[in-house]
DNA sequence: AAAATACAATGATAAATATCAATATATTAT
DNA sequence: ATAATATATTGATATTTATCATTGTATTTT
């Protein structure tokens, strides 16, 4: 694993997201005292459904998959975070729980900060307030986009949309190529692991993908385009 | 219709949010210059998803329905709401536009307050701005929680939860009557109106409801809670 | 009141999706 | 490497849910 310096602060760091530009010297003072820095191994638990939010989380390395926990032991994926992330659930300034489950599926780093502190710099600097709602507003139209799809999609449609989502915005490659367990893409398509298989073996066997282990190859976005919209 | 007086300014007005109590005399002014009030009957549209935002919506009096214009003319409703409730969609702060439509299903007064005016606000007064930002928590937890049922549970449980919604949080009568077109109900179950009116059906047929027309009496709401559990 | 329109209900059927069981393949730990 | 464990695949089947067509019942408009 690459060795990271820990930035002595967070005004220095190199993976400090732009919002974070918006703080004066005394506001970084106040995000700074309270951040501490963790690597989690692929499959550990960042944090839980149900416990207590006593930081937001930062992720400056890795990839995390977040979900809730929902009935029977199943799951639905909200959705995958690349760095530069800022992790905040909808317990904050309410509950102050945590309302999904994020876990580590690569090498993750992630810097916590004290939701205090948090609330403090919100206060003081009215453009990082707004920034911050801003940010829970991009999440709010991205989950309403879901869930049009999650209800409103045959199994097809919302297997090629998640293909494409893996693609455009979590492996982001120039190769069409994506990551996932078959399990996770039932829990991020809300079907049973067993439709996730059979859908993609149809679309494989059209050769719009390709198969190899956990490795999906997307030949055709154009067709999987189509099958997500008219699907 | 009641003829509600057109309260001088908003600091009098008897229908104001409680949140707005945290506003100055001056803060008061730059809301109260742009609102106006309007009256709605029922069926028509307050907003369109799609369209500009330029206000945010106070609704003081009534009934509306919120829902997501989804695929092939099918809706998803997210919510109903009762007066007060400041309406403020994820488009606030982002691209500015609506993301779902607004519908007076009774007699229904709305204030519209202009984006600036409210953003100003928020600059303003730091304590608005966390209550802003946590009512969208809120809704967001609220939002969570259907994610959940609507993709994990079947047509029974999602049935048994909607009527235990409306009791509870729309019609909030001593009465356990609900009152919801058939259509309705299958938009917010995001089922078929058919599967809805079928649904009924057996939950009439075991007497844990009674429909008498568009009113629905619930007489076994432990019943619903268990099928909404379990089912 | 009659006509027009919207809404509700029902049955028959088809389509979509999940479940269960079994086997195969990969991955990790010893 | 071998065993143990986790994940993937497949087939058969049952369940869930939607669609289509039709009829009934309200509600509104003329």
């Amino acid at each position: 694993m690459e060795e990271r310096k820990n930035p002595k602060h967070c005004k220095d760091c190199v993976s400090r997201l732009p919002m974070f530009n918006l703080l004066n010297d005394e506001q970084y003072d106040i995000v700074n005292q309270t951040r501490c820095k963790v690597w989690f191994r692929p499959g550990e638990t960042i944090f839980k459904q149900g416990t207590a939010m006593t930081h937001v989380t930062i992720l400056t390395e890795g990839l995390v998959k977040i979900y809730l926990e929902g009935i029977d032991n199943r799951n639905l994926i909200l959705n995958f975070a690349r760095p530069i992330s800022l992790i905040v659930g909808p317990g904050f300034l309410t509950d102050y729980k945590h309302h999904f489950t994020t876990i580590a599926l690569e090498e993750t780093a992630a810097c916590f900060i004290d939701v205090n502190a948090i609330s403090e710099v919100i206060k003081q600097n009215k453009e990082f307030a707004l920034e911050m709602l801003k940010g829970v507003n991009e999440h709010t139209q991205f989950n309403f986009k879901r869930f049009v799809e999650l209800t409103q999609k045959g199994m097809h449609g919302r297997i090629a949309e998640a293909l494409l989502y893996l693609h455009n915005d979590v492996f982001k490659s120039e190769k069409t190529e994506v990551n996932i367990k078959r399990q996770d893409l039932a829990d991020l398509t809300a079907m049973s692991k067993e439709s996730s298989i059979r859908i993609l073996k149809e679309l494989k066997d059209e050769n719009i993908i390709s198969v190899e282990g956990n490795s999906i190859i997307l030949n055709d976005t154009a067709k999987l385009a189509q099958i997500s919209s008219k699907g």
